[in-house]
DNA sequence: TTTGGATTATTAACGTTGTTAAGTAAATTT
DNA sequence: AAATTTACTTAACAACGTTAATAATCCAAA
């Protein structure tokens, strides 16, 4: 029986359908304005049928950040080649921070956004791609301490705060509270590869780390 | 003429009214639960009438946005009587991921939320508080590297480096981010504390610091 | 080939939201 | 006391997310 399947095939084509407008809304217009019936518009399918493959507004943002996480994943692939783990976890930070201003909106949704995002809260939630991505970043960092590249410390607790800083430099350009500090709109990314640098040079303890790699 | 002043004022006091009701609103039920209309039955005014102190929604939040950062002033008024400069970053420090946590409504106002507070992105925009925060950080890791505490760098570049540090704690933490990490919401706090503990530990060069000042 | 049941899509509507226009009641000035 | 300004309300608009009822389409069996 080769129907149902073609059938199957179908619906999730306009399921795709409607996610690509979705995201073509959401990176292009903003957030505010991605909006049922504009996603039906540009599919040009009555408003009412996106409810027949999305449940609600906010299962499509949640497959919208879903797909984020899989992006950033195809964005870090390289990394792997990297055996220094402290050149790895440099590396990492500065493909975070780059992922972040270029796809401001993915980001948003994937460390920021809250009222709409319910789903994330709840008990049962997992998110393999997060998970994963959570599991590299503790798993240099053990690296980098087992190897006497950074101090003695809870891997747990360093993976955190390694994660605040980037994420803290990320959240806080994409939205626009660092004017104050960086005026040039093209300086904001070089400045905080910058501070990453700055940061990387703290935590590492060996000495006469002075060479440049970025 | 006494008139017109007693007129002014009552003007000002239902403006009062409003942001009284709103900011009950907005740390009661949350931002989404902030509407003109709930606004105006607090105050049990018409919802149109809100339109005649406030230009529109944005006003309101904007003012919200004021507001915190005069209550974030009031929180750190114990600070300047800190004379080591590094103890008073750390308690800084300290003091912010607190007000953080304990006004998650207000932080994501000042810090966090995009969408609706356009008036932020704006030229123009001042907002004296911010400025004079911004300022006192940057005055004290200035002193922190006159002194040797810290390594010589840019202050521009180690108060940028700072405050994303504190600033992704919190937003990860009261974005719901951060439950991978620390399961108990009653951990959050201290742990985040211990991560800016290992952060200040790090950036500090003075030898066998040891002291637990937390 | 036609009928009938399931699938897919649409129209109409409800209850929200922010916001504006028009109208009313009260206070102040003349 | 009449005219005018001020303070407020009612009614309405457009857009939103979402649901119920309805129409159109498709595929399998009679």
């Amino acid at each position: 029986m080769g129907i149902p399947e073609r059938k199957e095939k179908q619906k999730l084509e306009v399921r795709k359908l409607i996610l690509d407008a979705s995201m073509k809304l959401f990176v292009e217009e903003g957030f505010a304005n991605v909006t049922i019936r504009r996603i039906a518009d540009l599919i040009e399918y009555s408003p009412t049928t996106v409810y027949l493959y999305f449940k609600d507004k906010d299962e499509i943002f949640s497959s919208l950040h879903d797909i984020g996480f899989t992006k950033m994943q195809e964005f870090n692939r390289t990394l792997a080649s990297i055996h220094n783990p402290l050149l790895r976890l440099h590396k990492m930070g500065e493909n975070y921070l780059q992922f972040g201003m270029e796809n401001p909106e993915y980001y948003s949704l994937m460390f920021i956004q809250g009222e709409p995002m319910k789903k994330l809260s709840e008990p049962g939630c997992e998110w393999k791609p997060g998970d994963e991505a959570i599991n590299r970043l503790r798993a240099t960092i053990t690296e980098c301490i087992e190897k006497g590249y950074l101090a003695s410390a809870d891997p747990h607790l360093v993976s955190l705060s390694v994660w605040s800083f980037v994420h803290g430099l990320v959240a806080l350009a994409i939205r626009q509270r660092m004017e104050k500090f960086i005026h040039e709109p093209e300086a904001l990314l070089p400045t905080m590869k910058e501070a990453l640098h700055w940061f990387m040079n703290n935590i590492d303890i060996t000495e006469k780390r002075a060479i440049d790699h970025g």
